[in-house]
Parts: structure tokens; C-alpha cells; sequence
DNA sequence: GATGAATGAGTTTTCATTCAT
DNA sequence: TATGAATGAAAACTCATTCAT
């Protein structure tokens, strides 16, 4: 009746059942998983799901924070305060594309769930704070400041620009045939390069 | 007992059940819209619902495939063939976010349901065949061919613009406060402008 | 996959459900009867269940409802404008404890359920205009005016009656052995009598 | 880690569990209470609540428990052998008021409950053996032997008067509104004392 | 004795869809 | 064509209880 006890560390069980989802989640979408599924998957009961996220839909959030977890540290590691913003563009879409493309089911899962996550995730990802917005905003910021770009109206830019990365991405990665991924990161590039001219 | 039964002629039903189905989820988003609730606001029972739609995800893209016969039109009508692509690229977004504040509900629609949903109506968005594509399409090429443009993968180049102006459009009329609309769409069009430079 | 559509006319279905409800809620307690056996007891699918009544505690209040609505016309019928509160109120103990006696298993249901099931139906069984309470409340009234018993307060003294009057109902049918009644009927008729006694 | 893990003696700690019970529970009432609520009141953890108690219905019946445990005293001090039953009758009413009135929260708890509560209770406190009931046979009895009152059935003669007092109890301290408690005490000790008329 | 992580059975209710009339 | 009563699958979440440590 009670199967091995073997209790795992918080953090380790934590992790056990967000890779669970993961995959499960990847495989047959938000919809199609019961959490029963993604408890099977992690090997535990159902009720101990529970006593680690609130919901079904937590853990998918867990999952797109897991994602932008990964994306910071790397922006912040090619960050260099003495690029010019035509040299930091590009960089940054190279980081996320890649990181995308090393991480592609979170991106299909990312894409998917209830509405409610989205708008969630997306203000999170977007939030003042939010260390993948702040590296954009400075971006912008110090473009115009240096005049190496024209003034724009920071927050909607930004917005447009992740858009159209977000596209990219998803295509490159969920939707698109496999093997356009560098087509796309080089048009979408080349496209925000010109979007925002030297001056 | 003796209920109206007022047989209205096909299209008038379907219609009518279109209109309905587009209040209430407008009002309420596709989860928490039950069919008997669209069939209650279109004044018919529910069975009869479903002589004219198989599902009710069917509904959701008959008004998605609806807000694409708005734009087609539009589009055409807009559709200069002596216009450069820098002449016709403005006009075109004009008339997408012209039409989508026009029809801000069936925007609001189009950014829920199912993730099964998307595709389906983006896919259809995007082939070959379709309108908005075929203008999209017939823009690039002309653009590439008088040499207006430099030349892109024009597939790509579409997806792109694509997923740039949904965010701005959704932007504008779903989630960002009223009155920046104006704001997004100029910032766009700048954007896009620049990011195929006159040659 | 669909079975036997005989569709019963609304108050019959109704009824079908009462009745199966009854049975099983009698038999094995609210807490041990699931909405399913109902269902299964009345022949219909669960569904059907929630199309006429709105929760499972809704039967159980509708079969409360039930039990006050028997009783009610019987003491109407009893009821004589000319009799002395100590000619009425043997009589409508008698009507209680038949109607009680010949439908024991509502009795043991209404003596179950949750907390709140009791509040809310003993709270209608007293209310002002209910006609068990309005009956007994006259009963009092006239009794103290007509100068045949001593002033009480009618609210409290027709709360403690109706406290003593369950618990003996209760004794009788549902948890004593069969064959008390009488005896218990007697016991409490004689003792509610002398309570009151004639000036 | 190294928690207080400070072993009371046994008894105090069910002694701990019992007043948390009592707690959260004439709080909440016994559905919306959770063992996990009663331990966290307690201070320890849920595993400990079944060192010292069965199940979490058994806590409850151990409070009811307590409750007659806390009467039973005060009877026994109020015991005169020398008082005739009209004497008797009044004082025990008192007692149980008081009681009562001083143990509200415990009249709550005991008002609640799944059914199977109840009826071991009470079966409990009727018992042949329980303190409670003995007085008040003693009282019945004696009143018969000595011929103060007439014969009765004392066993449903008793059960009808805890019914009403139980209906008094429970107005008094749980339903009715504050201050109540004494006209309905004074009420339905007339009504008792006039039910066992001397003779 | 104490802990608290783990268990998993258990149940109400919803609602898309069907189909006899 | 229209109806709307009937269907029944489906799933998230809770919480009393256990037991390895």
C-alpha cells in the first residue's frame, strides 16, 4: 500500500517533478496532462504534487521562470557595458536563440497553457525589474543616450522587439521545420539591426 | 410549448450565432464560455447549436477566419499595385490595426482558447492561399523585384512582421491602457520601415 | 453509449429522484450515499442528477421540505378553532407522531446531514409563516388569551415543545426499539399536558 | 532541525491536543477543521495527534466526553438525598445551564459532527452506568418511590427531558441570541416541574 | 516518543455532445 | 429543422492516516 518512502530532499523533489512536468508537459501539451500524469512521471503520488506546487498551472510558471532563470545569467555574462547597441543586438538575440534551441521544450511548453499564464509569465518577463528586460531596457537606454540610435519609445519598442523575437524563437524551435532556426535568427536580426539605424 | 421555431435561413442563423458567440466570449474568454451560453445569447437551443458548428472550438475559428475576411477586403482595397513597398508597408499596417480596434472583441477572442486553436488559425493565416498572406506576400516579392528592397527569405520576413504586429495589435487593443494604440502603431511602422531599407 | 431516453415530464423525474434519494439516504446516512447511488437508485445517469437539484444537500432539504409538507395539511385538517389548547394539543401530537411513524425513514434522514442541512431547515420548520410553527404558535396564543393556561414566552416554550417532540419522534421511530411509540407518545403527551396545566 | 521535541507527561499532552481540539473546532466547526489545524494549534505535529488519539472523530467524542466528565461532579455535589424531586428537578436544570454556559464552545462542538458522533454520544450518555443518567434515574425514581410524582416510564421519561434540555442547551449558547439563556432556562424549568406534577 | 513527508482513495460537479421527439 | 433532456466522462484537489527515520 505505501510504496519506498525514500524522501528526497525538498529541492531534489522539487526538481524530480518540474523535469516530470517537463517532459510530459512538452510531449502532450497543457491540456492533454492531468496532473496524475505528471505525478506518474516524477514517480510519486498524486498528493505529493501537491505538497510542492499549488497547482497545475504553478508548475508551469515554475517552468517559464525556470526558463527566464536560464536567460538572465547568460545576458548578463555578454553584457559588456562598453558594446555600442548594434554590437549588444545581436549578442543578445545569439543568446537567446541558443538558449532556446538548448531548451526547446521548455519554449513549446512556454507557448502553450491557459491565457492566464501568459499574461503572468509575459508581465513577469517583462516586469521593471526582471533581470531579461532590464538588459533590454539599458540596451535601448544607452543607445539613445549615446545617440547611437534614435529616441524611442523604450517600453513599446521593447515590447515589438520581444514579439518578434518570441516568434522567432517559437519558430525556430516548436513550429518551423528543424534547420531554419540560423535563417531565422539572421533575418530577425538583420530586420532589428535595420530597425533601429545608426546614426 | 409551441416555441417560435422561426426557421431563419441558413446564413441568418449561423450569423446570428457567430454575433452571439462573439459577445459572450469577448465577455467572458473561451473557458468560461459553456455553449449553452452562446446558444442562450443567440436565442436557440443548444442542440441546434450544433447544426451549424461541429464544436465549439470551431466556433472560436470561424470568428478568427471571420476577422480575416474583415482585413482581406480592406487590403485589397488598399492595394496599389504602382505603390513602392515603403509606400505600401504603412498602409497595410494602417488598415490591421485600423480593423483591429474597429473589432477589439474579436481580438481579445483570437488571443485565447486552445493552444490548438492558434495554430489552426495561424497556419491558415500564414498559407499560401490566404489573402492577408498572399498581399503580405506580393508586397516582399514586388519590393525584392524592383530592387526597393534587399532581398530576404520572404517566408521568414512574414512570420516575422507577423508576430510583430499581432503583439502590437494585441498590445494596443487587449492588454495595453487605451490611448497608446496611436503610439504602437507609429513605433512599429517606424520600426518596420527601417528594417527593410530603401535600397 | 446512450441508453432508455424515456424523457418523464419534469415533476415526475423529479419525483423519481426524491424518492430514490430517500431510499438510499435512509438506508445508509448522508455521508455514506454518494450522488452516484442516487442516481443509480433513480435509473439516471449523474447528469441528470444536477438538472433538478442543484447539490446533494438540495435533496435532502427538498425531502425536509417534504416531510413539513405532509404534516402541515394533516394539521390543518385537525385544527378546530373550538377546542381548548388542552383539547389541541394531544391531537397535533398525534398528527405528528402518525405522519412521523409512517414515513420513519424521512424522519432518520432529517435527523442526519451536516450541520447546516439542521440550521436551515429547522430555521424554516419555526419561521413566522411556516404553518407547523404558525399552528402551534396559535395553539399558545389562543390558550393564553382564552385564560386556559398561565402566560409563557410562546417563542421559547414552542422551541423547548418542539425540541421534546423530536427527540420523542426521533426515539420512536428512528433509534428505540419498534413497539415504543405508543408508549412514548403517551409518556410525552401526559407530560406536555401537565406543563401546561389548566388554571 | 533539532526541534524542541520537549516530551510532556501523556497526559498533558493529550491534555494540549484536547484544548487545541476545542479550539478549532468551536471555531470552525468540525468539517472545516483539519487534523493538521488541531495539531499546528496543539504545537506538534500531525503524526503526534495519533499518538494520543485514534482518529480525529474520536477527539470529538473525547470532548463530548469531557463535557459530561465536567457535569457529572457538580451533579454529584448538588446530590441531597434528603431533596424531594421538585427540589431535585431544578437544581440539576441549574447545574447543566451553568454548565453549559460556562462550556459554550463545548455545547458547539457537540451540536456538530457527522451523525455517528451523535448518536454514540449520546447513547454514552445515557448509558445505564453514566453518572449523568444515574441522577437523573435516582431523581425519577426516588420521586416515584416516595410518591412525589406519579409513575412513569423513567427511561423515556428521561430521554424526553434531555431532548428538551438539549433543545434549552443549545438555544441557549449556540443559536439563540445572547441573554436569552436565562428566560429559557426559567421557562423550561416551569415546564419541567409542571410536566411531574406533585402529587 | 516525535516527526512530517508521503500516500492515494474518494467525490462532487461541469459541460460538450447526442439523439429521440 | 429545431429542441432540450439526457448523458457520462473527466479531473483537480483534499486530507485522514501511515510509517521510515
Amino acid at each position: 500500500m505505501t510504496s519506498p518512502r525514500r524522501t528526497e530532499s525538498e529541492p531534489v523533489r522539487r526538481e524530480q517533478i518540474l523535469s516530470a512536468a517537463r517532459k510530459v508537459l512538452a510531449d502532450k501539451g497543457y491540456d492533454n496532462v492531468k496532473v496524475s500524469d505528471i505525478a506518474a512521471e516524477a514517480g510519486i503520488a498524486q498528493g505529493t504534487f501537491y505538497l510542492y506546487f499549488a497547482s497545475k498551472k504553478s508548475v508551469v510558471i515554475a517552468l517559464g521562470r525556470r526558463m527566464m532563470e536560464l536567460v538572465a545569467p547568460r545576458l548578463a555574462r555578454t553584457y559588456d557595458p562598453a558594446a555600442t547597441f548594434h554590437e549588444s543586438l545581436p549578442r543578445y538575440i545569439e543568446v537567446m536563440f541558443q538558449t532556446a534551441s538548448e531548451n526547446a521544450d521548455l519554449c513549446r511548453i512556454m507557448s502553450v497553457g491557459e491565457e492566464s499564464n501568459h499574461e503572468e509569465l509575459e508581465a513577469e518577463m517583462l516586469a521593471e525589474g526582471h533581470p531579461i528586460a532590464a538588459h533590454m531596457y539599458r540596451m535601448f537606454h544607452q543607445g539613445i543616450e549615446r545617440g547611437e540610435i534614435d529616441g524611442v519609445d523604450i517600453e513599446i519598442a521593447m515590447k515589438l522587439v520581444m514579439g518578434m523575437l518570441k516568434t522567432g524563437i517559437q519558430e525556430a524551435n516548436c513550429f518551423g521545420q528543424p534547420g531554419t532556426g540560423d535563417r531565422i535568427k539572421e533575418t530577425l536580426t538583420r530586420m532589428l539591426i535595420n530597425a533601429f539605424p545608426k546614426k
